[in-house]
DNA sequence: GCCGTTAACTTAACATCGTTAAGTTAACGG
DNA sequence: CCGTTAACTTAACGATGTTAAGTTAACGGC
């Protein structure tokens, strides 16, 4: 070392690196196969130095999976100003894939990893916030389009249909990251499976 | 050690406890929570015994995983026979989620881990044939009530309706398996989200 | 019944993992 | 310029998957 990193802004610059450099291979290799000294090797210092900046590596992977759900929340808010609700809902679903297609790494990490089994857990402010919570907003949304009465009436509990609409673009996006290319499979167009995911869910919600 | 195994039969009993432990652990507790030791342990042998049966880790839960395909496979057998092409299709979407709900590892390995990463490769067997591979199953039963006429005349692209039908149950299993009970979303019972998500596929293709 | 061969099983050991404790060194205040 | 402190490193611990070497039980031939 030729330097030590003084400064509280060396601080933090230090630790958004151990964070990006373990985001990029925990995505690349999978948590488990990512070794401490791995990370600190890409970011030239000891493995011990990882510990001066969090407390072990689960709250080294808890923060990054933190730090991306603000992101991914981030870039939906903007549709929350549109207008009319339908179209709100449309719109949260085509950002939530974008999302998640433009940034395969971060979404896996964030939503196809269980977290409970590396003993995540999200910080409390995360959790129903509208600036930080992508399914808080997704079920603000359902509400708003429920209280309109646009649903079917035999749909009337918000967060099944939250949670179903969720889990629909969600399964569309994690088998593309999954199985992006498995030649046995023909697969069709990412944007198609979505529309049609879309398409078929908004017809049995609404269409009577 | 008072006896030794010596018979055929010995060793395949004691192969198949093996795997049952191993089973029961990695279901319960994740994968890389599980060590040879604890699996040996609960076996009543030291850790190195179990490498006179499986090459190693990985070699052990793949075989489990082969094992519970071929149990699966049987048990969708039966719902191949079933006459009705669309009761087809909602059985064979119920039996994937069992087997995912049943077998969240197993399920993980091969649809919600991106392939390439752990080298796993899926043997050729199983791939575009009717008793091993499940996508191929549910193509089957879509484009059999295709011929029968019952969606919708818009939808007429089988592969598509099969892939958008898989990702909205994988969605549904998926989510359940990567966040289980993750307390600041108000989750609704699996069982009911995935009636819904069917509920309203069937509307969308169907209806008119 | 004994004995050598073989296969089943165990113990010891290795490299590597996350993590902690102890040691070293660079930077800042006086 | 020196002492203090925080940043950083090296050494080490217990646990992991796995291999090598040692031990022991069972079977076949006499």
């Amino acid at each position: 070392m030729l330097t030590k990193s003084t400064s509280e802004q060396d601080r933090q610059e230090l630790r958004a690196r151990i964070m990006e450099v373990a985001r990029d291979l925990f995505v690349q290799k999978g948590i488990d196969a990512v070794t401490m000294r791995e990370i600190a090797k890409r970011i030239g210092y000891s493995a011990t130095s990882i510990y001066l900046y969090f407390a072990d590596k689960q709250a080294l992977l808890r923060e990054i999976c933190e730090s991306d759900f603000a992101a991914m929340a981030s870039h939906i808010k903007v549709i929350l100003e549109i207008a009319d609700s339908g179209e709100r809902l449309i719109a949260i679903s085509n950002s939530y894939a974008k999302f998640a297609l433009m940034y395969p790494n971060h979404y896996q990490l964030m939503y196809m990893t269980p977290h409970a089994r590396y003993g995540i857990s999200v910080d409390d402010e995360y959790k129903n916030n509208l600036e930080k919570d992508a399914y808080f907003q997704l079920r603000t949304v359902v509400n708003a389009v429920f209280l309109e009465g646009k649903f079917r009436k035999e749909w009337n509990d918000v967060d099944l249909i939250a949670q179903t609409l969720w889990a629909g673009i969600h399964g569309v996006c994690a088998l593309q990251i999954t199985m992006p290319k498995e030649d046995w499979i023909n697969w069709r167009p990412v944007e198609h499976r979505l529309q049609m995911m879309q398409t078929l869910l908004k017809l049995g919600l609404t269409e009577r």
